[in-house]
DNA sequence: ACTGTCAAGAAGTGTT
DNA sequence: AACACTTCTTGACAGT
């Protein structure tokens, strides 16, 4: 279903076009008519925000343009000329907030999606691009500051936050929300190094380990202890009887549970002992 | 100047 | 409501 608006306030003429079923988000663009090929879109943001899906239109097709931006510390006036189709980079936003002056352009494809809604034709069930604001740096200051002393805000600090900083305050939740996401994510990072780390001391250890272990065998085939023959010794790890019997050869299941003991290990563990790479 | 790539971050959606 | 996951926008940068 597509809705054609056309509207005059005050002089200006706003014609905008609202596809609340398009399905495409790239539709070429076809001025429906001579007259109607300009379009001023004054808060383009409100408009972006009429036209796309929860939680802005939460009852449906609505469409409300708020000449001074109430709602946004920006304001913004953007002029698609569709009679222009060749330069579809050529718009040009302006956005100031309290001297902190803020440009970006539209991109083409913002550009078609907008204006597929002017025109009013072509598919339905678009779902028009969420206009990203950009936080300047006092907001985020801002906001960096109130995170420093709580990272989660009760619904009256939101609106007082929301209020101070002109935001909404669906933008400071979710600022706060992803921001509490990067906190983790770096920490998870760090733990991650931190576990690399390990992994490599204990990959070092564990060489060592067996190199040790290499020298202990040849050390006991050259230098072979005296076990009574008679002694049978029950390892306590490998449950076998060591010494009746059998030859002591290479194998490590041959090998005298006395002589490994003997060879006191060392055991290192790397999360015991911070003194190590960890 | 243009284009492609990438990281950061704002916002949407679904789950707990 | 908070969170995890995802999508999408934006700006910076490198290569051409």
């Amino acid at each position: 279903m597509d809705l054609d608006h056309d509207a005059s306030i005050s002089g200006l003429h706003l014609v905008l076009g609202l596809a609340l079923t398009s399905k495409t988000h790239k539709e070429t663009l076809t001025p429906s008519s001579p007259q109607s090929n300009k379009v001023v879109v004054d808060d383009h943001f409100d408009l972006i925000r009429a036209t796309s899906k929860k939680p802005y239109s939460e009852d449906g097709p609505s469409l409300t343009l708020a000449l001074s931006g109430e709602n946004y510390n920006l304001i913004n006036q953007v002029t698609l000329d569709l009679s222009t189709q060749t330069s579809p980079l050529s718009t040009v936003s302006s956005f100031s907030d309290g001297g902190v002056k803020r440009e970006r352009e539209l991109s083409s494809e913002e550009i078609e999606r907008v204006s597929s809604r002017v025109s009013g034709d072509e598919d339905e069930d678009a779902t028009i691009a969420r206009k990203k604001l950009r936080l300047n740096k006092n907001q985020s200051a801002m906001l960096e500051e109130n995170f420093k002393q709580h990272s989660t805000l009760n619904p009256k600090q939101k609106q007082a936050l929301a209020k101070q900083l002109n935001l909404r305050p669906r933008q400071v939740e979710v600022w706060f929300q992803n921001r509490r996401a990067r906190t983790k994510l770096k920490q998870t990072e760090m733990d991650c190094e931190f576990l690399k780390k390990c992994c490599e001391t204990l990959t070092d250890e564990n060489m060592r380990l067996q190199k040790e272990l290499q020298e202990l065998k040849a050390l006991k085939l050259s230098q072979p202890l005296y076990i009574p023959m008679s002694a049978t010794t029950m390892c306590p790890s490998c449950e076998r009887l060591s010494g009746g019997g059998s030859s002591g050869g290479a194998s490590n299941k041959r090998t005298p549970f006395s002589m490994s003991m003997a060879a006191k290990p060392h055991f290192y563990n790397p999360f015991n002992n911070p003194s190590a790479a960890c």
